[in-house]
DNA sequence: CAAATAGTGTCTCTGAGACAGTATGAG
DNA sequence: CTCATACTGTCTCAGAGACACTATTTG
């Protein structure tokens, strides 16, 4: 499951299924794992194939497994789910079995009839990634390698919801050791007051957390 | 993977394997899922076969799922593993292709070769279960039906291996919204003042969280 | 200069932790 | 009464949030 920020709108990418069971109707992608590959490596390498994005690495977090019987007309299948939160990777190209594929934003697609159990699936991934943000120094997965902290927070508002303000989210970030490192350099193109660029620190973990919000 | 408190030590029910591979090793209990069963519905089953407890419907969490290619010599295995919370089960009786089941303080296991990669399996589900008293109710899942708030204080002491102000951590339980109802009955036998019984209450989450306290 | 955005100072309020003190019962 | 344990009052300190203020650039 692909997460992404377009537009200050938290996204998911589906695809719309080519053949049955519940051909045309919008899904998560995904596919089987093949004999003799790790989980992660076949998440990683199913996210290549649909999104042609180059791999990334460490950027995989197992979600769950969802096994119930007859979740999956064609017979026993256990999916196990993985989150992946990305920058923007433009026009996503349907692969094999699916008849396109899309980024769509998150609040117009909850509540929607995915195909399966997909619409469970993607609550519980929205509440991971909300969670992931407030623990790990993930959200910089949905920036280009090197940003500001308002987009930054930009990133926050989406998933979450909510509004923060610039001044206090600023202190917060930058009070995390290992979380941001900056590097020297300016944004361009900007008025004002020149804006820094950050790269992703080495932390693993935020502490302290950057405590979340509920929304506004 | 079953932990229990007993003897204010956190245990985990370990198996001896009976059959090759890893024949004459510690494991933790498991099996295989039926077609056409829940993949809760089958962790719940081992369970009750390994111990013998009477269903603890609700009890039972998803850890993860391992699917290393090579982590099991007979073949491709992937293992969804989940974890469960109970009271001092007594002692345990060793089910088939077993030759023990014991349950073994978890301070005296960690980073023993248990065998396949159980180890690593047990390290995520300690985490899990320290992060699950902070955040859920859950840690009433390891006392008796009724009990006193000092019988769940050592719950949390021996999770997290570390000691807490009692005062402070009745006022902290009792002020969580549906954590504890009172039964209005009293404990027996002891000297002093009378304590009071507890029920675990309807919360599903704990707000505001019990905060975790690092090792002392 | 004005405008715009980055970044800081500082006040207030809440909640965690420490721990002295009070309540209630057994023997 | 003493003793043991449950429970409460209250102080202090740290961190979150609100928001006025200062800094640094472009045009």
């Amino acid at each position: 499951m692909v997460f992404t920020v377009v537009d200050q709108a938290l996204h998911v990418l589906l695809i719309r299924r080519g053949a049955d069971p519940y051909a045309g109707r919008w899904a998560l992608p995904g596919g089987f794992v093949h004999i003799d590959e790790d989980l992660d490596a076949a998440a990683e390498r199913e996210l290549v194939e649909e999104t042609g994005v180059a791999g990334p690495v460490g950027q995989l977090a197992q979600l769950a497994s969802y096994g119930a019987p007859g979740r999956d007309p064609r017979g026993r299948v256990v999916t196990v789910a993985y989150l992946a939160l990305l920058p923007d990777p433009g026009s996503p190209t349907a692969g094999t079995d699916a008849s396109a594929a899309q980024l769509r934003p998150v609040a117009d697609v909850a509540g929607t009839d995915l195909a399966f159990d997909h619409d469970r699936i993607l609550a519980d991934g929205l509440e991971r990634a909300r969670s992931m943000l407030e623990h790990t120094p993930r959200a910089t997965a949905f920036c280009p390698p090197e940003f500001t902290i308002t987009e930054l927070r930009a990133v926050y508002e989406a998933v979450w919801d909510t509004t923060l303000d610039p001044r206090d989210f600023y202190r917060a970030v930058t009070a995390v050791p290992d979380f941001l490192v900056a590097t020297g350099r300016n944004a361009a193109g900007g008025t004002g007051r020149p804006v820094k660029l950050y790269r992703a620190g080495p932390a693993r973990r935020l502490q302290p957390p950057i405590r979340r919000r509920e929304p506004s």
